[in-house]
DNA sequence: AAATATACATCAATTTCTTATGTATAAAAT
DNA sequence: ATTTTATACATAAGAAATTGATGTATATTT
């Protein structure tokens, strides 16, 4: 994905992010999306994107519906009530996790 | 680490900074010292450090001095030149990796 | 006609971390 | 006096996430 190893581990929070957002929206998309959000910055590669989608799903907290536009496969998934509680945990996981590391590398700012 | 999945992959980042601030420390300071700084919510497990803490030793990052202190053994890291330079850079990408997050998760404090 | 974009997928290998286990000394608690 | 906790290192099997390569197929652009 980005070219610091701190991305790992915050594919599946982008996701969710993304669907809680933008309702539904197919594999392609979200990588263009990511893509254009972050000027280039952060590129999803598929081999972490599809497998990740499809544990979200066997999770439980997507669902997933197949269309055919313009003779081409899509497959939209969608937050289901489950995956939309779990979105939440992981934004306030991720506030969290930006304040200790801010706290661990900034610590002028805080009272150590 | 810690209770989120977003840990991964900052363990090397924080060490470093820790060590461009205390000159050197020993692993198990480094934990300690970990602990306080996020009042518990991060615990750097054994298993995690020593591993990374070779590692960087092996690419050159870090120099290590074994001291006997109390009858017991202490193996002091120090960041080297190269690893100083190396410890801007990871900061720098974390900063990167903030703001990048921020705006996946945050779109409406930014334009688009 | 060839290359790029769209759209899915899988798979071997790598990296990072967890959890368990092991050794050894010192200090604190029962 | 003995057990537990703290200090201090280490490794190793397995899990989980990701990389990078490869594959299929259609549509569009060069």
């Amino acid at each position: 994905m980005g070219n610091s190893k701190l991305y790992k581990g915050s594919l599946t929070t982008i996701i969710m992010k993304l669907l809680a957002e933008h309702d539904k929206m197919y594999g392609y998309e979200i990588t263009q999306k990511v893509k254009h959000l972050t000027k280039g910055e952060l590129n999803i590669t598929e081999g972490a994107l599809y497998p990740a989608l499809h544990k979200l799903e066997a999770e439980g907290l997507l669902d997933v519906e197949v269309k055919k536009v313009d003779n081409r496969l899509r497959k939209y998934y969608k937050l289901t009530e489950s995956g939309m509680k779990e979105t939440v945990n992981l934004l306030t996981e991720l506030q969290q996790y930006i304040q200790t590391m801010q706290h661990l590398v900034n610590p002028k700012l805080s009272l150590d």
